[in-house]
DNA sequence: TCACAATCGTTAGCTATGAAACGATTTTAG
DNA sequence: CTAAAATCGTTTCATAGCTAACGATTGTGA
């Protein structure tokens, strides 16, 4: 049976949003734009905790975490700010993160002996382990957050995405 | 002119992800699965910067303690308990974020008479100001975040966002 | 009635996070 | 060749955010 009537209809914080706003004068209200940011945040904080409690917990590790080990896990071995700009967080925030990551002994760091300013994190052997052990399971609760759309929609909802990342510098 | 092929290529993380993952066996790789997945979060965490950064910041507001406020905006009090449910963060933090937006004077505590364990959070005169001020400022940001997608586009955005919301109970 | 369970908000302890300051290093201008 | 600027990672400080434990309150079953 198909919900297309039904995923028209507003959330009900939306209905409450709408029912306010008309009360306040604004230049311009755009509630597609409202529903889009809205809805795009708590999908990300839905799958974000989802993740957390039901995968990543395991090995004690956070959504951040697990993403700076992802990309040490395609690329082997990185700066510190690379991947503060690959995973849009500071360079404070992956120190930190790596100091944990560091006692988890799944990373550890490398001077650069050219430019003694850089530093390389580098996966070890264990988080290697750790990675292969967790991507799958990772991967299939990517698999279920889209499993109600059919395959066009899927690639339709990506294609949106990535013109928002895009043209907002994201 | 339109970027409807541009579009479809995959972002630079998306290509290493998929040259890297043909190397490791999984019982079934969804790619339009990982688009998604990664993009919403992207997408989210580059827009809550940005509103943090260009607007929350002239109040020294987090994205929550927004969205804290802005539910009693609407609302004019909720419980602490509902507040939490509201925001998909739990109840230890809606205390914090309560006790920074008292310091502020943004909002009182009060007890339910009927049940004492009851915490009705409501928003202060100086708080609905601050909402006052700060709302549009922020819808322009929603405005902004959208605005390269047609009015069709937005809409089918925020539906197919509602239906990932709605099927994993975000 | 009354012990026990359930429910609520807060606190404690930890990691995460950004801004700003800092120290070390490298690059650049004169 | 050297002083100043730029770059990089870390540290510091504050807030955010989770889980778990806790205290207070209310509901329930014998």
């Amino acid at each position: 049976m198909s919900n297309f009537n039904k995923d028209r209809e507003l959330l009900p914080k939306e209905i409450d949003t709408k029912n306010r706003l008309s009360n306040i004068s604004l230049p311009s209200l755009n509630l597609n734009a409202i529903a889009v940011a809205t809805n795009i945040y708590r999908s990300a904080q839905g799958l974000k905790l989802k993740m957390e409690r039901e995968v990543l917990g395991q090995y004690g590790l956070s959504w951040t975490a697990f993403s700076l080990l992802y990309d040490l896990w395609i690329s082997g071995s990185m700066e510190t700010k690379k991947l503060s700009q690959s995973l849009g967080v500071t360079k404070a925030t992956v120190s930190n993160i790596t100091n944990t990551l560091e006692r988890k002994e799944f990373v550890t760091r490398k001077v650069d002996h050219h430019d003694r300013r850089n530093v390389f994190i580098t996966i070890t052997q264990a988080g290697i382990e750790a990675m292969e052990e967790l991507y799958p399971k990772f991967h299939q609760g990517e698999i279920d957050l889209v499993s109600h759309l059919s395959i066009d929609e899927q690639a339709l909802l990506a294609t949106l995405l990535r013109r928002i990342i895009r043209s907002n510098n994201f």
